[in-house]
DNA sequence: TTGAAAATGAAAGTCGATTTCATTTAGGCG
DNA sequence: CGCCTAAATGAAATCGACTTTCATTTTCAA
């Protein structure tokens, strides 16, 4: 990792090499509060900034790409050679993956047929996972119940 | 409109009127900034949150949709009977709709095998429009041309 | 060893979205 | 008609996630 940075014109710090472990080890979807909150449990005198510098520097040498599923708050995912789309719970906002290859396909035959360059596909379902449908349902027998 | 609100609850002001039908004119993908700038067109003393307010009650009453491109503005897409994708230029921000039933279709199978019962699908390729590419190749035959 | 470039941490700044609050207005009711 | 209360309005303040600034420290190639 030191010498892959170091090739890229970048410097190894001991901040930079406790940031990258820890990211790589809380696995997907990582905010930077997730990670500095972490990251401060093994160093308290790291800063918030740097860690976000760091984020952004794993996105920078194709480590990582962002994702933004409308909730204010950018996630880091480790980047997979494979594409796919995102379950994105409402209520709990849990994550979960899902194949897309041939949805890609499928878009890529779309854009080709109207002159645009496709970069990226983003590929979401918003919705209720299982665990908060049956919150839902306990909530409605319970509750205001009438009669 | 006005019987329409009322039914809803909601009071009808000459404010509220203005900024409804400059919605409507405005068409797809309208931003507050946007709307706002036409709604003051026609009516200097609007205020801001007035319209923003009125977007978000457009949307409450099924109207309209909030759509996030991840660039940081809001956008609100009029709701359509059926659903569509977006192809969203990254460099001048230009967005074009495309059908997609048949992706739907697709998804909604995926969120069934996972017992994820799915309220939205969001479907987007992000790249390139037709002209910005034109327009990035002439600067690539003017600009640091080298030997 | 040393000096330029890169990295760091704290604090400040940005910017769109949202809320607060004092005031005005709509519209149901008598 | 007026009256009254809930809803709406406009200005300003606030929020919150990100992003930048700046003084200082650190890395590492020469
Ligand atoms: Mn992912
Ligand atoms: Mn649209
Ligand atoms: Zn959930
Ligand atoms: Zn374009």
């Amino acid at each position: 990792m030191k010498e892959f940075l170091r090739t890229k014109g970048f410097k190894m710090t001991p901040q930079r090499e406790l940031i990258f472990r820890s990211f790589f080890e809380l696995g997907e979807h990582v905010s930077v509060d997730e990670l500095y909150d972490k990251v401060r449990d093994l160093d308290q005198s790291i800063g918030y900034s740097t860690v976000w510098r760091n984020l952004k520097l794993i996105c920078k040498v194709g480590l990582a790409e962002e994702v933004n599923l409308g909730d204010g708050i950018t996630r880091y995912d480790r980047v997979t050679k494979v594409p796919h789309g995102h379950l994105f719970c409402l209520s709990c906002k849990k994550l979960e993956e899902f194949p897309v290859e041939q949805l890609v396909g499928i878009l890529a035959q779309t854009a080709g047929d109207r002159d645009f360059s496709p970069e990226h596909f983003k590929i979401e379902i918003h919705g209720l996972c299982n665990d908060c449908q049956n919150k839902a349902i306990d909530e409605n027998n319970n509750g205001a119940d009438d009669e």
